[in-house]
DNA sequence: TGATAATTGTTATGCACTATACCGAATATC
DNA sequence: GATATTCGGTATAGTGCATAACAATTATCA
């Protein structure tokens, strides 16, 4: 598997005078220096979050949807017959926290709870019709704006690579 | 440039019945199915940033250091003669969510505001004795305990590669 | 069986982070 | 010199995240 640089292969040389030349007049108004800061892999993993979640709501905006509603979307649909607890906890959401959330979905009519027979506690989720349909065309203008542009910008096989790094970090970090 | 596989190449297989085979008595308790979930590049991304946050809250404790307030000590090291403002906007932090940030480090005697002699509206920033030396601990946890572990989990050609690709998205995405 | 413990969804609550509007003081602009 | 802009700061609201507690229901086990 091979990674073609992206961009400039991290710091190219120790360089003395970093600083801009000063444009006349100016007495100390260069940009500033991140220093051991564009090493720390947690700052560089936060900005690209960021920027990743401002592109991905800029992208489902007609559908309304934070990316936290899309994956609970995507989860009901790959697993029906599940309880709130279970697809909350795979999802890394706290139980009071799902509460909120589902009852934002449950009143555009995305999804539905229905009172388990067999355990009169929990509440099987389902997604509606309206809910497998928004998600269609979710997964749709993801697809084709948004993860296009990162292929776009990375390469697929970078990003693919991208892609298992991040996984092997969060699953075995 | 290379990049040795870090786990198992994304989906092997199409591959059938991917239910774990049902243990005896068990109706349908089964590990969910991420589905298209394990392809979205913002999920992965979110999901390892939080724990490698968590891993630096762990490594840097004994200093009582969260990551942002680790990158203001970084980057008032690197520029000194710095006004709230300038630090803050290339931190991607508020001016008004700054104050209180800079109020906790000042009041642990980390760092000081100094009025400026050229502009008397702005405060200049800079790191105390304690500030310094603190940084300087906290540098040496965090390349060693931190940072090792990343290294020690992907390579480290694999995170350079990583953390190439997360400043590409940073600044161009 | 019946008493006790555990689980499910839920409410309440607090903390941290983020975002906007606004203010007085100081400076810049023209 | 009048107006606009910038700086640090306050107030405030929204959101994400975490814990405790509760009623209803189910599981456990003496």
């Amino acid at each position: 598997m091979t990674v073609s640089k992206t961009a400039s292969a991290a710091a190219a040389k120790p360089s003395r005078a970093v600083r801009k030349e000063p444009a006349e007049g100016s007495v100390d108004d260069a940009a500033l220096q991140l220093g051991e800061l564009s090493e720390l892999l947690g700052y560089s993993l936060k900005r690209a979050q960021l920027r990743v979640f401002e592109d991905f709501l800029r992208c489902v905006a007609p559908l309304q949807l934070t990316p936290a509603q899309f994956s609970v979307l995507l989860l009901l649909d790959r697993n029906p017959g599940r309880n709130q607890t279970e697809i909350a906890s795979t999802l890394g959401i706290l139980r009071p926290n799902f509460v909120a959330m589902l009852d934002g979905l449950e009143s555009r009519d995305l999804c539905t709870r229905i009172r388990s027979t067999n355990d009169r506690r929990s509440h099987i989720l389902m997604l509606t019709d309206k809910g497998r349909a928004v998600l269609a065309r979710a997964k749709k203008l993801v697809a084709t704006k948004h993860e296009a542009r990162l292929n776009e910008l990375l390469g697929p096989a970078n990003r693919a690579a991208l892609l298992d790094m991040l996984a092997t970090i969060a699953r075995e970090f």
